[in-house]
DNA sequence: AAAACAATACCTGAAGTCTGGTATTTTTTA
DNA sequence: TAAAAAATACCAGACTTCAGGTATTGTTTT
């Protein structure tokens, strides 16, 4: 019995490739691979992987949000994420952590540890910091979306008032709530 | 007659899904594949490839510096970036970019374009800011160097200046002299 | 209709950043 | 050895960030 997966990467690249490697140098079988986060939520309503691999950077949604929508469609759905940059992440949420930094054979250890033998894996880089181990348990609004997304495309707080036309102590204000709800204390770890 | 390629790339796990990709899906050759430059830089005196396709963000060395040491191998090396995030960037040092968003046939595309062609090709992402046409003529000093890797890595001067045990208006200093010499005015243009 | 949520706006103080300086000591290179 | 480069240290002013508030106006949801 093969172990059924999705992939979804924002990197098509790097999926295509991924996609390569698992089809012909392992026996594990890749139900859907989609760079579009979306459109991988539509299929997993049809179609039950033994795990999602995803990125955590993505757009249109964020990795906090595809997770929180996975697991809405499917509680106990196994969830690895395979990222490089420092995160939002609360590891009690998903099932395993692994860096591009790893190879092949790395990645298909993940992927047996957690399907096979039904337990946790992670490998931490230096510039990850999981916050908190309690769930997030706040989503941002509408509003507090776009402005994060601003945020890490480094525009300022007046310029980001700029382009919503709004005030900039409104912008602060979402700032320090965007902050306060995903336990950060500073842009950089996010983007 | 294939064209002869260097793959260089921190992220193994993208290196060998790209390897792969070539190696069965295009009549490119990779001479050498390797997620350490310096290793990359060793082969490049004895093997010529038509194209290096190189990260940016990459450790020990960054993408400038491998550039500029591979040039000073071969002048006329033509050199292709692969990256994702905004970088410092001097587009007329280089032969062209090209975003892992890409699926495998633009990158061929490009590569084909480069080589064959003997044009530059470029895709530019909204993140990526080339700052300036000139070459950037000077290159960061060993303890800039050690600065700028802790600041990349989201430290503040305070901290910067106890972790190498100098006074926090050395650090500001250097940080100063890194800035100009980038000709960037915020970390998150290096990072 | 009442309660909860979302979006808006303003204030303050402590801390940090950036840019413009000056200036000395140590190390490297010509 | 003399000159150049690198590393060190300090100052000030304008500005930004972060965290702590308060408070009003819409918009959903129960």
């Amino acid at each position: 019995m093969k172990i059924k997966l999705f992939l979804v990467d924002s990197h098509l690249l790097f999926l295509e490739g991924l996609n390569f490697l698992m089809k012909y140098r392992s026996n594990i079988e890749v139900l859907h691979c989609s760079s579009d986060p979306e459109l991988a939520l539509n299929h997993i309503k049809v179609k039950r992987p033994d795990l999602v691999v995803t990125d955590f950077c993505m757009k249109p949604i964020n990795g906090l949000e595809f997770i929180n929508r996975v697991r809405a469609i499917h509680p106990k759905q196994k969830i690895l994420i395979l990222s490089d940059s420092p995160n939002i992440l609360d590891i009690s949420e998903i099932d395993g952590y692994i860096s591009r930094d790893c190879g092949i054979e790395n990645l298909i250890m993940a992927i047996k540890t957690i399907v096979l033998c039904n337990k946790k894996y992670f490998i931490i880089p230096h510039k990850l910091r999981p916050l908190s181990l309690k769930p997030l348990d706040k989503t941002l609004t509408k509003r507090e979306n776009q402005v994060v997304k601003l945020l890490v495309k480094d525009f300022s707080v007046p310029q980001i008032a700029r382009e919503l036309n709004i005030s900039k102590y409104t912008v602060e204000t979402h700032k320090k709530n965007i902050y306060q709800k995903l336990r950060v204390h500073s842009i950089s770890w996010v983007s």
